[in-house]
Parts: C-alpha cells; structure tokens; sequence
DNA sequence: GAGTGGTCTAGACCACTGT
DNA sequence: CAGTGGTCTAGACCACTCA
C-alpha cells in the first residue's frame, strides 16, 4: 500500500471516529510531514484525497479542518443488485428475457455498433424483499459477457462484466418520469399509469467503448435515487 | 494562472478539437516535461486532473491515452436556472412566496436549526420559453441570503448565494417521482395525477453548515435529470 | 529488457489569511 | 508580520506491460 494511501485511511478513520472533530484544525503540513516521517508532497497527497472525498476543507492561510456535516459517498457507477444488497434488502432478480438479437437503431446508436448487428437482449425483474421494484433491460454488445440466466439469478450485471475483465470507467445517465404502461403495471405490481422513475444508461470501459446500454424503469413509490454531490473547485 | 492548469486546458482544447485523437498515446511524462521545459510533477498534475474529468486514461507500463468516448461533464452541484440558460431556453422565474416563518420540524431536522426557528420560505415557478417547468420549494435559515423578489426573478439562487458570500461545497439529493396534486397540476398546466419528478437536496458550504433545503417538483414530461458519472478508482 | 506510469523525497518560492 | 496552503523543481526507485 502507497504510504499516502494508508495516512488516507488513518486520518479517515480517525474521522469517522470522532477522533477528530468536525471543524477542527488539522495541523500545518510540514510539521505533520516531519511529525510522520514523509516528505510534504506524500502528505499532501493524502490530505488531497480526502478533499476530494469531500472531508477536508483547505483554506490558504487557515489550514486544514475537518468538514463540519456528515458526508456521505458521493455519487458512483453503482450496481442495483449491490446497493440492495449493502441495504439489506435481500435482492433478487427473475430472468425473463435472455437472448441475441440484431440491434435497432436506438441500441444501434447508443451502443455504437452497427444498425442490425448482433447484441445481447437482457430483460430482468429486480425484487426486493420479494416486492418488484424494477424493470431492467439492458442491451450488451455480443460476445461481451458470457454469462448464464443461473449468474444473472444470483448477483448484478455490473459484477458480472467486471468479472469477464471489462473494466468500467463511466457512464451518461438520464433520469425521468412516466406513467406506467399495462404490461409495466402487471410486471410491477402497480396500476396502469402510475408513476414511474425511468433511468436510461449507457456505460462505458476505459477504452471509450460503450459496454451497456440500460432502459430501466423503477416503482415511484419504493424506489428514489439518492446521492452526494461536491462542487468542482 | 498555475502551469499545470494552463498545460490542462491546452491538452483539454487539442482533445476536444479532434488534435489529439481518441485513443492516441500522449507520450511519456519525462519526455513531454522536457519538451515543455516543466518538471515531471508539474505535467502529471495537469494529466491527473485530465484523468480525474474523465478524458485521460493512464495505463502503467503502456501509456496515457486519450479515451475514445466523448466524455461530457459530470454531475456537478448545479443550478437549474444557469442549466436552462446554458442551453438556451429562456429561463424566468416567478416569486409565489418569499417569507421568513418558523421551521416546521422537518425543515428543523433538514437545515440542522432549532425547530421554530426563522427560516426564509422561497416558492418559486421557473419557466423555460414561457412554459412552466418546476415548482421550487426552498428553506434557507434566516440572515444567510439579503435578496430581494426582484433579485429573484432575475437570476437563480445558487447565484445568489454566491455573491452573498456563502461557499457551496456539497449537497444530498434524493430524486424520486410521484402524481402531481391539484394544485401543483394547476400551477405547472398538467394533470391532476400527472407524474412529476420530485427532487430534494439539502446543500452544506464549506464549513458542513445547512445552506438550503429544497423541496421541488419538475414536469416529467419536459424534464429529465441528464449526469456523467465516473467510476471511482 | 526497455519503456511506461506510480510513488516518494527534500528542498524552494509565492499568495493568501489573520493578528 | 508570522503562518498557512499552493505551486514548482530535480532528482530517485519501483511495479507493471509488452515485445
């Protein structure tokens, strides 16, 4: 472990225990540099990423102190299945369509592949405490992920693509609203035109290549989309 | 300006200019720190940065690149009305209330202020090309923010906030959807039951204070939540 | 084995903050 | 004015990737 990542994860800790105090000083640098044995720039560098992470605030001629609210994680590429999970939710996930078929214009573009070639339909059910709360269906470029319903019954796409060696970088998001159609409405056990929050992504690797294109729908009335946001400096 | 920002944005202008290609290699850090006349430390903090925006990739033992996708901004702490502006659509504001009474409970818990306590209550209708587009329902403790309806009209919040002195840093949202009431049917020219996208945030400054606690509503058929996320590494 | 990014050091000067 | 973080330099060694 670098030596800027475990002076992270100390004074990390010793937030999150209190051994720091919310808007307490942190001590200059260099005295902390010498105090711990590094050079500045290492503890710079983990001072910074804790700034990023949105539990340090520096201040030219002040110091460093230690944010005053309790912040949660920031926004991240999450996986459905793993935040259900984190939750205690029991997730599950019923397969209901699972097949390759040639991509219409809209997964085409999306996916950035060619009208009609091959791509892998998914279409998932997520429940959680055995209640539906989403509608999934993912279109994956052919031959990116080998995976049976059986793995898609157990875990989420996301650990799925991770564990065939993709390697996720980001994504685009949208976010809305609409009524439910009649075949929503039986699938999620809601009535035809109720609420629904929609979500549609398209996921890409490191290389720049989309990976995922997701069309989701979620329950209004179990489902919200929460998370932090830190502005830009 | 700091070298390691100027040397970013010239690298971000030649990416977006199509001058360095998706996927081309960016040549060595020594090498390009020699060209430059920069030290080493200097230009890998311009191409960090690069990479934390999503445009850079670095590989060890192969090389940065630059990532095939076009990459736009990530989800920032934004303000609806510089959002509607940025893209043209002729944001205005209407002022329905601008009161200072006492905190409701919940708006007690949300704003970290004693219940009871002033508050300052916004009601706003922000339209976009004449068309009404949300309703925004904001909470600010009394004495932050000196502004006048006038003010108001004219400009978002965040704006104002800004120019009163008040560092935003960070914010927890929670988007969720739901049917619009009578009134809010009315206000916004949908439907009784029509869905709407529902949006609370709760944003902090610097120092991890409770700045604003908004509590607003969207018509779900003009507006959508559009965000890049990146995955953390 | 050559070349890359990842980490780390030991200094230096500057800009800003508060007293 | 003293003290802080912000920037920058000129080196060094290591871990990883790929031919």
């Amino acid at each position: 472990m670098p030596l800027y990542y475990q002076l992270a994860q100390q004074l990390e800790a010793a937030i999150e225990r209190g051994r720091l105090a919310p808007g307490s000083l942190l001590g200059n640098e260099i005295e902390l540099a010498g105090r711990l044995g590094l050079s500045r720039p290492t503890v710079r560098q983990a001072i910074q990423s804790l700034v990023d992470k949105g539990l340090l605030v520096r201040r030219r001629g002040v110091g460093t102190q230690v944010v005053h609210s309790q912040v949660k994680r920031p926004l991240e590429l999450s996986s459905l299945y793993d935040d259900l999970e984190a939750a205690g939710q029991r997730p599950a996930t019923r397969v209901l369509r699972h097949t390759v078929r040639p991509a219409t214009a809209e997964v085409a573009a999306a996916l950035g592949v060619a009208e009609g070639a091959d791509v892998l339909l998914l279409e998932r059910l997520r429940y959680a405490h055995d209640e539906p709360m989403a509608y999934l269906r993912n279109h994956l470029p052919a031959g990116l992920v080998d995976c049976a319903s059986a793995d898609l019954e157990a875990t989420g796409l996301y650990r799925l693509m991770r564990a065939g060696g993709t390697t996720l970088h980001s994504a685009r998001q949208s976010v809305g609203a609409r009524r439910a159609t009649g075949e929503e409405a039986v699938l999620l056990g809601e009535e035809t035109g109720a609420p629904l929050l929609t979500m549609e992504r398209v996921t890409f690797d490191d290389t720049g290549r989309a990976v995922e294109f997701g069309s989701h729908v979620y329950r209004a009335s179990r489902y919200s989309f929460e998370f932090q946001l830190l502005v830009r400096p």
